[in-house]
DNA sequence: AACGGGACTGGAACGCGTTCCCAAACCGGT
DNA sequence: ACCGGTTTGGGAACGCGTTCCAGTCCCGTT
């Protein structure tokens, strides 16, 4: 099973620095499909088999690189706060900083969010740590309202937001569509918080 | 491509009901994993290739396994309406029944949800149908409300259903927190609808 | 009833994720 | 510097979805 364990010698964290780097390399060039083990393998100047030493599947593989990626999102907003006046504002904000990230790269952040809704049983403890982190940072953003219902309204805005994106990657909706979805999402949910 | 064009032969209705009988029976027997083309091909005493005259890809027929029990379980819900009293008692009691078929066949409702989710252009139709048909019955138990706002409750109930049902195949919830998400989700967006 | 073109069968073949194996390289303790 | 174990490299092998092919069957037309 994958070997982990904290106590990493310092080539191995840089080996598993480099093949999450080939994954995305691989993603942003030419999405889910174009991200096959060899080639990460071989970009990553590792052996095959020694990926799977690190992530138990493609799909956990992907779904770490997502978990890193929303890591560093979550300090960039802590860094920069949002500064719509009332909550749906600061959401829809929110959402529209992270969707900027997804245009910058659309293959790549297909091809995560894919992984990252796999049923693979080795991605779930990514998806429980990624819900935390989203919920987190909703919730957030909602300023001072009864915390039960910033929980459930949290909770509520993150699946619409995870049902408009996979919707998006499968191709039902495009990026507007996202946007606007949201929107009514938050207006609906919000509609009286400061 | 795939053959259908309305225009098929009784031995084809019938090699086509074979096939999509043949993979509910293994996704029941032993869910997603268990559906094997070869096996399917067998069961249904069709040769493989065949299989792919039909449909595209086994997310494909899987997801038109999937139209095809929300289809019944639309027919099911207009013959005997929804009695709750308010708009939100109704929601729930829909998604109650819906989910009484789940735990009926749980393996295979969860492999139908993985096919039906999954990005395979393939699905693309299904997954739209799906979508257009659970927003009417959504939509339809809502009584008369604003028909605009209704749409949009509708679309956002769908997404926090889908996202709750993938949570539950993927290991994150189990049913009951289908029914109690399903729940908040209902008493928050439809707390004043008769 | 004979014909011709599309559909079906059986099975081989291909691609990619994943697993396995063995020899070489690495690492902490002596 | 040496040793015993773990880890890695290289590459073959396996499983399953998907594709391909050659021969046979079905079905509407003449």
């Amino acid at each position: 099973m994958t070997v982990d364990e904290a106590a990493l010698t310092p080539n191995q964290v840089a080996r598993r620095a480099r093949v999450l780097d080939a994954a995305l390399a691989l993603a942003a060039e030419g999405g889910y499909d174009a991200v096959q083990m060899r080639d990460v393998a071989s970009r990553a100047q590792v052996a095959l088999g020694t990926i799977y030493r690190y992530f138990a599947s493609k799909d956990h593989l992907l779904a770490e690189c997502q978990l890193e990626t929303w890591r560093t999102m979550e300090e960039r907003i802590a860094l920069r706060p949002l500064q719509g006046a009332t909550a749906a504002e600061r959401v829809v904000e929110l959402i529209q900083r992270v969707m900027r990230g997804v245009e910058r790269e659309p293959q790549q952040a297909a091809a995560l969010i894919t992984a990252s809704s796999s049923p693979d049983p080795a991605v779930r403890d990514c998806q429980a740590a990624m819900i935390v982190l989203q919920d987190a940072v909703l919730a957030g953003t909602m300023g001072d309202l009864d915390p039960v219902r910033k929980a459930e309204t949290a909770r509520l805005l993150r699946a619409v937001w995870f049902t408009v994106l996979l919707g998006w990657v499968n191709g039902w909706n495009d990026l507007e569509a996202i946007a606007q979805e949201f929107e009514v999402a938050a207006r609906l949910l919000l509609a009286d918080a400061p």
